[in-house]
DNA sequence: ATAACGATTGAACAGTTATTCAATCGTTAT
DNA sequence: ATAACGATTGAATAACTGTTCAATCGTTAT
């Protein structure tokens, strides 16, 4: 994908070997593409508030509408964000739809961040 | 901020206790929007690749530029964001300006999102 | 001094995104 | 059946974001 040899700034800066070791130690550009999405998902502070809301216990729509202080709908479009990165899971129950965490991965990844600003 | 009585879906979905209690649990707004904006960094491709390559070494801007085949400028401009986000650190010498990462964490928290993806 | 180069900056543009609004679906009552 | 309610959906709007382009700054040469 990328040309390893171009040399934008001369020799100067640009050494050959240098960008090389760099370019080798970097990941698929697809799973690289993949983890910003992933990260995406966590920068918005209403889905990082329904994940914190779901770190407790299950809750409905309604219930994490109302603790938002957010209509239904917006709560609802993030939701299907969240389902959709398998972040979440969720369970029918009469005209309710119960929302969980889907696994504890989101746990850590919210406490390592957490970790990073509070220090 | 928010009203945990208000009874937004009637009795039936909203309980008192129960969105109580998930409040409780909830942190600081400030310190959610702080969390979210931490993630909303590595929210893309580029800065991602950016701190990978970082990673392995120190690199000026013209070889950042050159490895990702991307202007002097784009760089420039997400490493302004990186740096005001102090995942990153740079040093001048000369005509040249080198950046590396500011601390493990950035490490850690790549690698916690890389594993969720890979799994 | 002047020129060259790496780097930064600000404005502009295109693309994306979160919320709102209105309409609709599914389920459970009456 | 009809009504009520929780939830979902799609379109529309406003706000935000990443890259490009052009201009500029700082440093190092000639």
């Amino acid at each position: 994908m990328h040309d390893p040899d171009v040399t934008l700034c001369e020799e100067t800066c640009v050494h050959g070997d240098k960008t090389a070791r760099a370019l080798r130690s970097l990941p698929e550009d697809d799973l690289l593409i993949d983890l910003a999405e992933l990260y995406k998902i966590f920068g918005d502070s209403t889905r990082i508030k329904i994940l914190y809301l779901l770190f407790a216990q299950e809750l409905c729509v309604c219930d994490i509408a109302a603790s938002l202080n957010m209509t239904l709908s917006a709560i609802s479009h993030q939701l299907r964000i969240l389902k959709g990165a398998k972040l979440v899971k969720f369970r029918k129950d009469g005209k309710s739809v119960y929302y969980s965490l889907a696994d504890e991965h989101v746990n850590s990844i919210l406490a390592q961040g957490m970790e990073h600003i509070t220090e």
